[in-house]
DNA sequence: CATGAATGAGCGTTCATTCAT
DNA sequence: GATGAATGAACGCTCATTCAT
């Protein structure tokens, strides 16, 4: 029932190097299995079946199911949601920015990962309370102070009128879920995707800077 | 997993009523369980035992596990989330008007129902796809197409400049869902629930009107 | 299940002492775990664990399960049990030497790893025919052996007059027996153990006294 | 796969009475396995399939391993080791009557079931304290309960001379223990087993009446 | 129509044993 | 010689579903 840490050594040795290979392995079979039929009708028959390793090794590996869920949860969130950042680096005017920023954000939010993430963290967040947190660390907070500290740097340079930047941020990525992600979290159709892509992200932009910004004339140029 | 109509038809036979209070009752069993298990995690026995009735009893009203669980979803997006609409009829001005619906709007999404069907459909979305119809139809859908209609309304007495009502409405809903949505569902802690509740009302309103109102001075009076 | 001979062959090469040891180590580890769970309930994970080895080094010293028990039995048997020797060389009067002797039966009856051995060996006795007679042979044979040579004396010495000494020697054993060995082996609570133990050796002494001693006018005194 | 219930036309009604025919049908099944190996080797899956149900079944009326083994020792307690309690009616002189009852005795401790019990309860008892108790209260209690009133009787006609009736009582069941019992328990093989019960039949009541006898001049006649 | 005993496949988990390193 | 990762059968137990009553 040992869990070995086996923290990738890796280079030169070969010795415990396959533990951490095997124990992707057995977290790309759970992902399949899990994503398809979430926790309860995940069988761990069936992840040992995908991931192509006995059931014993599976118990090698993770103690229990719960354990097994929780590292595949953890790894799939770093794995996915870590991808945002570096958007606002370049110093666009703010209305390029948000729309690079929106569009990086949709883009995410309805990638079936991400979806699938979501589905599963949701459905099981009264039983499973941390897997919740390492979602939302490694997702919507990131996406959230990006932003914000964004926002702070226009405030500072006089481009945008926030008092409070981490709500405004919030808003902000709640309008870029305007239609697209909560269709796509009912699995329910589109008439045209990307056409509704871009209309999200300009009247998201939109929307913001007609509450938030400053009047053109009194905005520093950019771009 | 297919979803069969087993509703009783309304024969015209003797004990009708007798079998809809019985299908009733077992659907207040189910709900107990479903709310607190989910679909894979409820067990037959224990909705039977719940609602007090024996397991033939169940199958006799349902033809399985999963109509049972279609009929649950039904019933109780129809009981919960059709309680909206008599908000608008109130001629209020629009800001008054958007912060009673907002408030609306977020009592009902934060109530612990609506989480708990949000949830079990949301993560049941890929193997029950006509749920999410339900569930859409009976409560966004009907939130989006009562602002939408007030908002047309508006537009025609010169107190709005909306283009798309329709989307328009969409975005209200999604700055309705700030913050306090998102954290419900993800079951994690507030500082101060009531509190934020005002911010995320008072800037969804503001947020709204700073896009689609027009000039004060243009503004009919209202209120 | 068959048990082999799997002791290691003390060969003349170079690491016999510490196999020896290791042997011994891990023999160590497999009481603790038999004792605490008996042959079923003890895991070869645990024993190795117990043992600080690994499951490898268990089974280069033990064949298997069977084996690994059955020396474990035999070890624990003869050191255990063989304890009991020296009580009759002094030459006390036979009530005294007896009373000596009962109280060291008992005494070896009831402590906790007799009781374990017992337990393990009368439950297992179906299974392994073989341990419950190094069992016998090193405990209960050795006193009852010891004790009918010492009666042999006596009636020799004429202080006792017995036709059949093994049988006499059972008894006393039986005697001994009496309360405390079978309320210990049911583990059944007692008001006053010590006064028990005082009255079952007095009661044993007196009665087999009774049966097989001389009147006290024919006997020559001792002490 | 199932077994044809046979009816048991069971008093006035035709409710409940199936399943208490199916509970002794598992109990029987459970005999035969727990007695071949014992709690731990025994496996639910067997002993269903001795009892010709399904495992669904077994776990209807039990609701767990532990439940199944308690009911089962219970019951073949009661079932076997009820038997004593009628010898001592007989107004028999004390030889021919402690005659009897440790022929009786020694009958029941050494008939396989008796056997089979002591096994597993002993090797139990640190599992399952209450067991012993029943094991205790059913069986050997009960003999000496038996024995000490027929003490006390015989001292109140001053036939025996015996102080403290229970401990004499418990010193003559000791002394039924004699070789026989002992072997059994660990699977000895005897050289003449019905020789051997003679003997310790006769030695055993000798020895009690020499140790609690009064002289057989100051005895009132029997017999 | 209501019941609940019966089923057996399937669940999460453990374990004696093997073998490449 | 020592290791422990890997195996897969077996474990105790649950469950959706059926059907005789």
């Amino acid at each position: 029932m040992s869990v070995s840490p086996s923290k990738p050594v890796m280079v030169t040795h070969l010795c415990t190097g396959e533990s951490e290979a095997k124990r992707q392995q057995i977290l790309t079979g759970a992902k399949a299995v899990f994503a398809a039929h979430g926790f309860e009708g995940a069988s761990m028959s069936a992840i040992a079946r995908e991931a192509g390793v006995s059931k014993g090794t599976l118990y090698n590996y993770f103690a229990n199911k719960c354990d097994l869920f929780a590292a595949f949860v953890e790894k799939n969130c770093r794995e996915k949601l870590e991808v945002l950042a570096p958007v606002q680096k370049l110093s666009l005017s703010p209305e390029k920015t948000l729309t690079a920023l929106a569009r990086e954000i949709i883009r995410l939010i309805i990638s079936p990962e991400s979806l699938m993430l979501y589905r599963i963290i949701v459905s099981e967040a009264p039983h499973f309370p941390h897997l919740a947190t390492t979602f939302w660390q490694s997702g919507p907070k990131r996406a959230i102070e990006t932003l914000s500290g964004w926002i702070e740097g226009q405030v500072a340079q006089g481009t945008l009128n926030v008092d409070d930047p981490v709500f405004a941020a919030e808003q902000f990525f709640s309008l870029c879920q305007t239609r697209i992600a909560h269709r796509k979290r009912f699995n329910m159709p589109f008439d045209n995707e990307a056409e509704d892509e871009e209309k999200v992200i300009h009247a998201a932009v939109r929307m913001f800077l007609a509450a938030y910004g400053v009047k053109p004339s009194e905005a520093p140029a950019a771009d």
